[in-house]
RNA sequence: GGGUAGGUAGCGAAGUGGUUAAACGCAACAGACUGUAAAUCUGUCGACUCUGUCUUCGGAGGUUCGAAUCCUCCCCUACCCA
C-alpha cells in the first residue's frame, strides 16, 4: 500500500476539522507508521440506526471518513444497534422505543445505503456493536464501569448542563459512552470521527482503550453544520434538515432557504473541495448572493440525484417562487365521488391537520380550485375525469379528479 | 424514609375560584413584501354538526352555582437531608 507524504495526509485530514485530540502530533506518528509498515489506519465512525434519514449534517463527518479513504486507510462504519437500546443521552429526545434486532439491521443497511453516496462502498466495513457489545456479562459490565467515575462522567457538557438545570439523567445514560468506547476497545481503532458534540464520548474511548493496554484512538471532530433555520445545528427533530433522501426539488428549495451568511460554510463543508466551481460560488457570495446561493443549490441537488433533476428543480421553484405558478408535476388524487365539500377534501389530501384547519385555510382566502378562489367554507367541488388543481397556500398543489364520469 | 420546589396547549412560560380555550415568546400555518421557502410587517394557531357547542391545564375522586386555580389520595421530576 502506497500512501500520500504524511504532510500531504495530514494537510488533507486537518481542513475543516475543529479539533485533533489530544493533538496533531500524534496523528502525524500514527500516519507515518501507516506508511512505513504499508498498514492502512483503522477509521472508526459511529452511526446511530435509530436515525436512518441522514441529512447534510451528517455529511460533513461521513466526507472526512471519505478523505481516509482516498488517502488509503480503512473506514470502518458501525451500526451502533446496541447502544441504540440506551436511547438518545442529549435528552433534546425522550426515551425511544427500543428497536428489535431487525429494525436495527434494517436501519443499518439503509443508513449504510445513505452513507454510500458519500462513502467508498467498496472500501467500507460494516459492523454492528451487538456482536460484541451484547456478549458481555453483567459482570464485564460492572468491570467497565469501574473504569470511570461519575465526576468525570459529569466533566460532560450535557450532562453538567442537565445535571445543574436539574433535569433528569437516568444512570443507564452513563453507559452510553462506556459502551461507545468499548467499540474502540473492541476495534482498537486508530482514529475516531464525529461531530464536536461528541467529543467527550470519542475522549472516553480513547481513555479506555488506554485502560484495556491498546493504543489510544485519535479524536477528530468536525463542526456541526447548522441547520436551515440559520440558528439550531441541523437536526431532522428541528425540522431544519435537508435529508439524503430529499427530492430534488426540496432539496433545491431548501437550501435556498438558508440565510445569505451561511453560504460560504456551507460551500466550504458540503461541497468537495477538490470541485473547481466552488472557487466561483465563493467570488459571487459578496456581490450576487443569490447566484451564488443558486449555484450552491443545484450544485448539493445535483450531488445527491443528478445534474438534470438539479437542472429540473431549479425551473420548478422559479416556476414556483418567481413566475408563482403551478409546477409541472403535481400528484394526482383520484375519487369514486362525483361532488366532496371543500373541507373534507382538503382533509384526504392532507392539506389540513383537521377540519378547523382547513377552515381555517378557507377563511384566509388561501385555497383555490382552479386559480379561482374558495369562499364559502361550504361549497362543493365538483369532480369529473377532467382534473382540477387545488391550490392549498402559495406551495401546495394538489391534482384531482373523479374515476368515472357521471 | 423525611423535607422543599415543580408537573399548564408542539415546545418554553404566565395564570392561584368567575368575560380563561387559557397572557406572552418560539415553532407552525396563511397573507403582504422580497433575489429567496431569509429578514420585516399582518393575521391565524384545541376540536366539532362553528355567530353556537364540546373537551383540555400530571391522574383519580371531592368541595362549589362555578375550579387550571380549594381539599384528599395517587403518579412523575429535580434538589436538600438521611
Amino acid at each position: 500500500m502506497h500512501f500520500p507524504s504524511v504532510k500531504e495526509q495530514v494537510d488533507i485530514i486537518e481542513r475543516n476539522t475543529i479539533e485533533i485530540l489530544s493533538n496533531k502530533e500524534e496523528l502525524e506518528k500514527k500516519l507515518t507508521f501507516s506508511a512505513q509498515s504499508g498498514k492502512p489506519l483503522k477509521i472508526k465512525f459511529g452511526a446511530d440506526p435509530s436515525r436512518p434519514d441522514l441529512h447534510l449534517g451528517h455529511s460533513v463527518v461521513l466526507r472526512k471518513l471519505r478523505e481516509f479513504q482516498d488517502l488509503g486507510h480503512e473506514a470502518i462504519l458501525i451500526i451502533g444497534d446496541f447502544t441504540a437500546m440506551i436511547g438518545d443521552p442529549s435528552g433534546k429526545s425522550k426515551t425511544r422505543p427500543q428497536l428489535s434486532a431487525e429494525e436495527a439491521r434494517e436501519n443499518g443497511l439503509s443508513y449504510f445505503e445513505q452513507a454510500s453516496k458519500i462513502l467508498d462502498p467498496e472500501k467500507t466495513t460494516i459492523c454492528y456493536n451487538s456482536d460484541w457489545l451484547g456478549k458481555m456479562s453483567f459482570a464485564d459490565v460492572i468491570k467497565l464501569s469501574s473504569h470511570y467515575t461519575v465526576a468525570r462522567m459529569l466533566e460532560r457538557d450535557d450532562f453538567e448542563r442537565r445535571y445543574r438545570g436539574q433535569e433528569p439523567i437516568s444512570v443507564h445514560e452513563f453507559l452510553y459512552p462506556l459502551a461507545q468506547g468499548m467499540d474502540s476497545v473492541h476495534l482498537k481503532n486508530d482514529v475516531e470521527l464525529g461531530g464536536t458534540d461528541q467529543k467527550f464520548n470519542l475522549l472516553v474511548g480513547r481513555d479506555l482503550q488506554r485502560e484495556y493496554g491498546i493504543a489510544p484512538q485519535v479524536c477528530i471532530t468536525m463542526p456541526l453544520l447548522v441547520g436551515t433555520d440559520g440558528k439550531e445545528k441541523m437536526s431532522k427533530s428541528l425540522g431544519n434538515a435537508i435529508c439524503f433522501n430529499d427530492s430534488p426539488a426540496d432539496m433545491y428549495g431548501k437550501v435556498l432557504s438558508i440565510p445569505d451568511t451561511l453560504i460560504a460554510t456551507y460551500c466550504k463543508l458540503l461541497v468537495p473541495h477538490t470541485e473547481q466551481s466552488i472557487a466561483e460560488i465563493f467570488e459571487q457570495i459578496t456581490e450576487n448572493p443569490r447566484a451564488a446561493k443558486r449555484a450552491l443549490a443545484r450544485k448539493i441537488a445535483a450531488f445527491y440525484s443528478s445534474e438534470e433533476a438539479a437542472q429540473d428543480a431549479e425551473n420548478h421553484f422559479d416556476q414556483l417562487f418567481i413566475h408563482k405558478k403551478a409546477p409541472d408535476h403535481i400528484e394526482l388524487f383520484e375519487f369514486d365521488e362525483q361532488s366532496i365539500p371543500i373541507i373534507d377534501l382538503l382533509m384526504t389530501l392532507g392539506a389540513a391537520v383537521s377540519k378547523s384547519d382547513a377552515r381555517r385555510m378557507i377563511q384566509q382566502k388561501s385555497v383555490l380550485v382552479d386559480e379561482r378562489k374558495i369562499e364559502e367554507i361550504d361549497e362543493l367541488i365538483e369532480l369529473s375525469v377532467e382534473p382540477k388543481i387545488i391550490r392549498a397556500g402559495k406551495r401546495r398543489f394538489f391534482k384531482v379528479a373523479s374515476r368515472k364520469t357521471f
